[in-house]
DNA sequence: TCCGTATATTCGTTTTTGCGTATATGTTGT
DNA sequence: ACAACATATACGCAAAAACGAATATACGGA
């Protein structure tokens, strides 16, 4: 991923939100980004995909849900800017992350330990 | 301008390279990176107006010539991400930093102090 | 005032990006 | 095997962004 790239994927409204909810999250599934940002499935999973197959994410199936997350192996620089980004921007998925926590039946996370 | 603006902005090469360039060198005018970046007048001149227009560049006429800088008064996140960005990235611009320095007749700066 | 240089902007076109709809793939439970 | 659910992808279209060429504006010096 170079850097133009990595800027380029933070320049989409519908994935900058994405990140920045499974940054605060820790992980997040398609379903439940769906419903904290009111976004069809296709356009949802479209956007993880990009960020995906950029490696800015990893996801990992457990059961019928996939789950994406931060890559940890990312370039120091670009983890710093990360988390800044994200510590200074709380304020832009707020209303998100309360119609997340609105949400009936989230999907069960299958601790590390027990796969 | 909003965050994502922000990463609008840095989302071009044009204008990703030009920025670098001028944190680098504090200033530059329109020409310097026209050489810099081996790109046209309107297509630089253009990037730069889209810059200073958010916000992220300040720019000063001096004589015949619009120097353009980065807006000391950006919010701190920002001018952190910028100068992790900049640290991190010499290699963007390090052949177009030589193709700079290359340039004959360099426009002079005019001092703070005298104008 | 006229000319040369530097920069900004307009206009029409091309390229890129994102989107909705439809469909395909994969998983769970019956 | 089939139904229900979750996710991914293909396709054609629409919106946005970037571009080159031409033109306009601004400054400095003769």
């Amino acid at each position: 991923m170079t850097t133009l790239e990595f800027f380029k994927l933070l320049s989409d409204e519908t994935r900058l939100l994405s990140l920045l909810l499974i940054i605060a999250e820790r992980e997040l599934c398609v379903c439940e980004l769906m419903q904290a940002l009111d976004e069809s499935q296709p356009k949802v999973s479209r956007h993880l995909a990009q960020m995906r197959k950029a490696g800015l994410l990893l996801d990992k199936r457990q059961g019928q849900w996939v789950f994406y997350r931060v890559n940890p192996e990312l370039p120091e620089w670009i983890n710093k800017t990360l988390t800044e980004l994200s510590a200074n921007n709380k304020a832009l998925i707020s209303s998100h992350i309360t119609r997340l926590y609105q949400m009936g039946e989230r999907p069960e996370r299958v601790l590390a330990c027990c796969k």
